[in-house]
DNA sequence: AAGGATATCAACCGCACGTCC
DNA sequence: CGGACGTGCGGTTGATATCCT
């Protein structure tokens, strides 16, 4: 019935982003923000779709993400959540900043799976490989094999130290897991205020944005006239429309440098 | 060195959910 | 209350990179 489709698909681009592309959706939502992403890659001269468009920014371009592989707490932790969330990888994104979901839905199909099944571990059940699975999620699965991972192959646990780093750290319980910090707004598309924060991402995960960098590409493409970053981070962001701004505390779409009226 | 096999990951697809009117 | 709409989420695909023979 009808649901309009997310975009006119006719004359649109798909695959890989380019540079250019890029580019143009960094310097428009860091000018303007999203405050709807069906009109996006319309106003940002970009003939993609809305939804691919908060994907690109998501998953690649937002100046949060961590890039690079997962650390070794990180895949503990992300075993230990899947261990309770199951496949939720947006929660458990949630619980690594810099880290979004798809990544570790990768990381997890292409690694983590791959090393649980080498060590007789069933990937989706947590339990060894041949127990009957318990039924998923009906009730809090056993507390994960902490010392599963690092039994895993020895070489690739660091430290005996690590371990027990990793094992001292409180398991997080399912209802600890749904809280979001204070900043997160799970319906902030909508609001201007809130526009590219962090924050505002499906994983919620850089509320803390402590270690923030850009991503590569933000070095790649050439920023210089979208931004100046000047001084660094602690200098504020600067955009075009004259807006200073702390890319990851605040950031306010300038209506003075934005054509009010493009808006629906 | 070349060709095939496998691994990786960015991006797409379609459904679910929440909000608004 | 129900439908329309926008966004989020999880599964899947396909292009590219890397490894192996």
């Amino acid at each position: 019935m009808g649901r309009q489709p997310c975009c006119d698909k006719v004359g649109l681009k798909k695959g890989p982003w380019t540079a250019e592309e890029d580019q143009k959706l960094v310097g428009f939502l860091l000018t303007h923000g999203h405050y709807c992403w069906r009109v996006v890659p319309k106003l940002a001269g970009l003939l993609r779709c809305g939804k691919s468009c908060r994907l690109r920014w998501t998953n690649y371009l937002r100046p949060d993400l961590k890039r690079g592989l997962l650390s070794d707490e990180e895949q503990q932790l992300v075993i230990d959540l899947h261990a309770q969330l199951a496949r939720r990888w947006s929660k458990i994104a949630a619980q690594l900043p810099g880290r979004t979901d798809n990544e570790i839905k990768n990381h997890w199909n292409t690694h983590i799976k791959k090393k649980l099944r080498k060590m007789g571990i069933d990937p989706v059940t947590h339990r060894p490989l041949g127990q009957e699975a318990p039924p998923p999620l009906q009730h809090p699965p056993p507390p994960p094999t902490a010392t599963s991972w690092q039994q895993l192959d020895g070489a690739e646990r660091s430290q005996q130290a690590e371990e027990e780093d990793v094992k001292a750290v409180p398991l997080i319980q399912p209802h600890e897991v749904t809280a979001v910090p204070p900043t997160a707004s799970s319906n902030c598309s909508v609001s201007p205020a809130s526009v590219i924060s962090p924050s505002c991402s499906s994983s919620s995960a850089a509320s803390g944005l402590e270690a923030a960098e850009w991503p590569e590409p933000m070095y790649l493409l050439g920023m210089d006239g979208i931004m100046d970053v000047g001084s660094g981070w602690d200098a504020g962001f600067v955009v075009p429309g004259g807006l200073g701004v702390d890319p990851f505390d605040h950031y306010y779409p300038d209506p003075a440098g934005f054509d009010q009226g493009a808006w629906p």
